[in-house]
DNA sequence: TTTCGACCGGAACATACGTGCGGAGAATCC
DNA sequence: GGATTCTCCGCACGTATGTTCCGGTCGAAA
């Protein structure tokens, strides 16, 4: 073990848990080979065989598709995750964020994602929306907002972004022009808001919205 | 669906289960052949072929151990389901409403949700939408709408409407009052619409919304 | 009775797929 | 330099495995 991996046998582990998510079955050494662009299926055995003997999985010989993930590499629970989801978000007060101690509090609520939804962000949690103040971007009371918490943003990114003068988080597109900050709305029938860079704190962003029915 | 299984079906069904849970790969013809000790490899295929056409299960034709169990068989991941996602959606087109082929082409994209967002629901399959005409529903351009198949609404109930005279589909709450219907969209600015009701036709409730941002 | 459909058996066919072999370039070590 | 090891390539062999065809049995319906 403890030996490094190359770039392909990482690539091939990569590939393997994708497919796994996708078919539920294992790939074939073929698929393995189109999957990561891999000219012959001997490199495809020979790499397979180092991660075998490395221990990042198990093959039943003569047997197609037989290839079982171990360890790390294996997913037990294949694309799910658990994030918390805060409440308590009173107006007028910026969004909470979480700690080892909101994690840990067996009060927090929480909630099993696919991970197609974080798509390997970290930290990720989750915010109930009240009331009808964040309809301009698309939000509704009652939905459930997936943050990623951050300080810093780029251009055109979905953030949460708390104005010191108005004292409220709003959830814009961000876009930093020439010292002040452009906020614009989901919604493209809205305009946007200007705002000096010093008056806005970026407190997260978002990953996405999930919306339950009745 | 609804037919019962005759007792070799189940029992090739609970062989399977029983193979993945020990190689975490699906088992052969030849495997099922063995293990049910059936005299021959067509008798499997035969109830293979049962079992897909109910539902239980998806082949994947030609390929070798490419059985994937589905719904209640399935009980890899208790708390999660398997959608159908459709695509494909033409404006000006009612939408489409999975069948059993939709479930069994391997080509049907599909996705695992939380059971929380379907609670329940029967045959939940998901939208994505194009372009920006459900704006007013509070859903964008990218956007999963999940809705659960249905002719008829209560009060009160979002759901995919299909108007005959636009030739179109929208997301409204649903109001019949005296023989006309009211929508209402869920962004309480705009106004609502009516429609006589031999106008209109249901085609799903509005289970819930899934965005991913960037 | 015949007919028909559901289900099973046996065998053969076609191909999907794991594996082995000869060889080549590149890096490392002596 | 040569020897060794690692990594890759193309190909072909053998078998594992899905599929099909033809023929049965049995019970229900006509």
């Amino acid at each position: 073990m403890a030996k490094k991996l190359s770039e392909k046998q990482k690539r091939i582990l990569e590939f393997i848990q994708l497919f796994l998510d996708e078919h539920h079955y294992p790939p074939t050494v073929r698929d393995i080979q189109t999957g990561c662009e891999i000219s012959s299926t001997s490199v495809v055995d020979y790499n397979l065989r180092i991660l075998q003997r490395e221990g990042y999985l198990k093959r039943q010989n003569e047997v197609s598709r037989g290839i079982e993930l171990l360890g790390t590499a294996r997913r037990s629970a294949p694309n799910v995750v658990t994030i918390p989801i805060l409440s308590n978000i009173a107006a007028g007060e910026p969004l909470p964020v979480p700690t080892q101690d909101t994690w840990n509090n067996e009060n927090t609520e929480t909630m099993d994602l696919p991970t197609f939804l974080t798509r390997g962000k970290e930290n990720v949690f989750g915010v109930r929306v009240k009331g009808q103040s964040m309809i301009d971007a698309l939000i509704t009371d009652g939905d459930l907002v997936l943050l990623e918490p951050t300080q810093t943003a780029s251009d055109g990114d979905m953030v949460a972004a708390w104005l010191r003068d108005n004292e409220e988080v709003t959830l814009k597109r961000f876009f930093l022009e020439n010292g002040r900050v452009r906020l614009q709305p989901a919604n493209p029938s809205m305009d946007p808001i200007y705002v000096p860079a010093d008056k806005v704190s970026v407190q997260g962003r978002v990953v996405g919205v999930i919306r339950s029915v009745n």
